[in-house]
This record gives C-alpha cells, sequence and structure tokens, in this order.
DNA sequence: TCAGTTACTATGAATTTAGTAGTAAGTCAC
DNA sequence: GTGACTTACTACTAAATTCATAGTAACTGA
C-alpha cells in the first residue's frame, strides 16, 4: 500500500474521498487542489514538459513531480517518451483529462463575474470569433444549473 | 497586511493567485483546495452551522474556523446570527456562493464519468424528475466546451 | 572541453494541517 | 439551581506537507 508516493497524506485523504458516494468528493481526490488544477490548466494551454510547467507555474521541482506522477496515476495524465537518448518524457492529457476541461472553464466563468476586474486573459470561439461565457446547463431540460430545484437521492 | 489570518500562508499564495490575470488562478485563490469546495457543496446541501459542516466533513474545528472564515471574507458565505443568547452564527450563501454550483456540478459531471462506480449519490430535476446531467457550453454558440478550437488572448 | 539544457532527486527548514482537549455561554431536565 | 448537554469555538502540540536551494545524470552545441 502507498508504494509509490506513500509520504504524502495526501493520499490518504485520496482514499477516504475517493470512496464517498459523492462524485464531487471523489473528483477532488484527485484534484481538489490548485497545483493540479492549474496543471491541467497549462496542459490544456499545450504545455507538456517538466521544466515547461516549472517555469509557467513558479512551483517547486518536488511538488511538480509529486503532482504529474499523480496527475498521471489518476489517468487524467499521461507519460510519452519523446526522446530515448537522454530519456525524456512528456505529459499529454488524456481523454479524461481533456474532459476535464469543462470544469476549468465553469471556474473561471465564475472567477470573472466575482473577481473580473483589471487585465484578464480571456478566451475565444476560433471559429465565430465570440468570446467564450460558458454556462453549466441540464443536458436534458435545458435550464443552467442553479435555477431550479433539484432533488438529491442518497445511494443504498 | 494579513491583519485576520496572517499566519497562513494561504494568503500568500492568495495574492499572488488573485492578481494574475487568468481568472481560473483568480478563482482557485479562494476556493482552490478540497475542503473550501466540500463546504461550499454541504452549503448547498442545506448546512449552516459550524457543528453540522464539523460533522458531515470530519474537519478539525481549526480548519472549519479557517476556512469558514475565508469563504466569509471572500464572499461566497455570509454570517448570520440566529441567537443573541447565546451568541450563534450560522454561515449562509450569498449570491456569488450561489452561482458556485456550476463549478461543483461540472466536477461531479467529470466525477461520474470517469469515477462513477459503485454507489453514488444523484441529483433529479424536481420538476422533471429527470436525472441532471451537466454540460457546460458556451452560451453564445451552445456548442459544449471542448469540441471547438479555442483562441486564448493575454492581456495588454 | 566547457557552458548550457532538461528532468529530475536530496535535503532541511518553514509552514500548514490534524487531533485532542479545553473554554465560554448558554439550555434543559428534574 | 445543579448537573448534564449543546454549540461554537480557541489553545496547543504533533504530524505531515510544502518550499527553496542545491545537486545529479545524461546529454547537446560551439
Amino acid at each position: 500500500m502507498n508504494l509509490v508516493v506513500s509520504h504524502y497524506q495526501k493520499d490518504i485523504d485520496m482514499k477516504n474521498l475517493s470512496n464517498q458516494p459523492c462524485l464531487i468528493a471523489r473528483s477532488l481526490a484527485l484534484v481538489g487542489d490548485a497545483w493540479s488544477m492549474l496543471i491541467m490548466r497549462d496542459a490544456h494551454a499545450g504545455l507538456t514538459r517538466f521544466d515547461e510547467f516549472r517555469k509557467s507555474l513558479e512551483i517547486a521541482p518536488t511538488m511538480l513531480t509529486a503532482r504529474l506522477s499523480a496527475l498521471t496515476e489518476d489517468g487524467l495524465l499521461e507519460k510519452r517518451r519523446y526522446s530515448d537518448r537522454p530519456p525524456r518524457d512528456e505529459y499529454v492529457l488524456t481523454e479524461a483529462g481533456r474532459d476535464f476541461l469543462p470544469v476549468l472553464f465553469a471556474i473561471g466563468a465564475w472567477g470573472r463575474k466575482y473577481r473580473g476586474g483589471g487585465d484578464v486573459t480571456r478566451f475565444f470561439d476560433a471559429q465565430t470569433g465570440t468570446e467564450i461565457d460558458p454556462v453549466t446547463i441540464d443536458r436534458e431540460t435545458g435550464a443552467p444549473v442553479g435555477t431550479r430545484a433539484i432533488r438529491t437521492v442518497l445511494p443504498g
């Protein structure tokens, strides 16, 4: 147990949260810290290499190693060898990692509304040229999340 | 500077992240940890009191005090006195806090897809009775986030 | 060959988090 | 009106994590 990154208590937290019935908690077990989220953001922006992440985030290399390993183990990133000599790996998004983009945009949309002053990075649809304005809706009803009453059903 | 919760280095991180042009980073400065997110989840589930959060999350009271204070200061929760004697406060969602729900649902949707086995908590539309299936779309084009090319524009 | 690059690991200090116990100001039962 | 209980915390210490700096290994390019 805990053979790889055993000295991080996060693993214990992860175990607790990972087994909860709440899917939010389960997800947070994997990406419930700012570094992981920012690494995912940068991965979506096209960064793949250790030093690219390190310079972009100004993160300590120990932290970066731990986070990249965790995200790789959890299936959001994939280690890909791009040079055999010297042995060099890059980290690319998996399908699960690419599917994380809506979460980042939802967070960004909240930030634009409530922390939006000053200079901000903006995102545009490459086809239409319009600025992207993310809304999270229920696919079934089309209603934005939060505009209708919700019934919560616990398992068991 | 840092008069209120000065002994937490998170404040320093917050300052760094809060001034970044990236709105994702700015948001993560406030809620970029699992406890804050889970407190927000529980607040949306109707919890308001210190001990309700403490029991639900099994969080150390010191942590809970710190997180509730931070979320209150950041405008996601509001402290409301519900008893003068003894003095008792509860924490209720502000508009900014309520608007955070889409983020939680986006995270939950990702979790359902990639960590969805076993017993899970589910959410239904109270009107239609259908299970909520959150999708984050661009309000302008209607396209789900991640299905189209994005152009990033940095400030300045 | 010698500086530079890339991807890390080692190490120790600083900071944060956790856990237990305790406190303050009550209420409630009898 | 006394003792048990509740609620919302704070104090304190120990444990764990995070950070920063330095160092290493295996190259490249001039």
